[in-house]
DNA sequence: CGATATAAGACTAAAAATATCTCATATATC
DNA sequence: GATATATGAGATATTTTTAGTCTTATATCG
């Protein structure tokens, strides 16, 4: 249950067309090396965030990339959707015929309790914002300086 | 990003062995019929559920499962992480030198709000209020009711 | 003991994720 | 216009994970 590193590179290749702000051409070349993605993992998720509206793809010599929206028009949510598509937490939240009882059980009720305060987190946090923070971050933060107790690993 | 089939599977187990209450013995053909889990699929995931502290196993003939807790005491979120590991929406987030930024960055930070936000929800949710709270929905619930009101057929 | 039921792990099959390759298309520059 | 450069888009290959099954061993009842 966790995010796939397609959605995770969508993420690095956003954040990293933010620094150059809207509008900005950059090379496809570029932002695989600087954030460490391979070039042709990072073509089919360009065409996935173009497809969803959020970037741009110039073709051609010197061609690239570009932001089609201000970063603060952009949320992390809109990213992953736009790559790995609805998020759901359980088969039965996206296809409540799935659901072995009735998709009025609890259960049911849960996940999509869960589902939808994840999506609210994830459609909170815009690229203006993450850029902003980050770089107010390059000191640790009081928020992550002191823990990361409760998540465990087997 | 979604739960496992094993994971549905063991709630689904722990589920019917809670109609039951804490401690009754309940067959595994008994289970896997009635919650349409494949009978060898249910044995691995009890044994799981077993080494968690959930349940135990009875070997011989007229064998079968129980509850070790009330299950009032039982979360989802027990069950869930007996039988997939930690929750970690992504990677950075079990395993903070996966990232590729630092593990400060504010994407970070995102990742584990909602990770925390998700584990709280899903410890919120017991085993007896989830059964409590499914016989109050025979007729449909408030919460549900405003699409549709009468119980659906597949 | 023999019938029945689960244990435990090996094994197989299927699906999804990850990555790469190839040929096609677009653009800048000469 | 020709050529070099850069991406498009789908096909293909590889790896990992998930899902399910099978086999041999062990426990319990009668």
């Amino acid at each position: 249950m966790r995010l796939t590193r397609a959605g995770e590179y969508g993420i690095r290749c956003v954040q990293h067309l933010a620094r150059h702000g809207k509008g900005a051409l950059v090379s496809r070349k570029e932002i695989a090396v600087r954030t460490d993605v391979p070039p042709h993992f990072l073509a089919k998720i360009a065409q996935q965030l173009a497809r969803a509206g959020i970037i741009e793809i110039q073709q051609g010599a010197n061609g690239g990339y570009r932001l089609l929206r201000d970063p603060s028009e952009i949320t992390l949510l809109a990213v992953i959707e736009a790559i790995i598509g609805g998020i759901s937490l359980n088969d039965c939240v996206g296809r409540p015929e799935s659901c072995h009882n009735s998709p009025l059980c609890t259960v049911h009720r849960v996940w999509n309790k869960a589902n939808r305060q994840l999506r609210a987190t994830l459609q909170e946090a815009d690229f203006a914002t993450l850029a902003k923070e980050d770089s107010c971050c390059l000191t640790p933060c009081p928020e992550t300086a002191g823990h990361n107790g409760s998540i465990e690993k087997k």
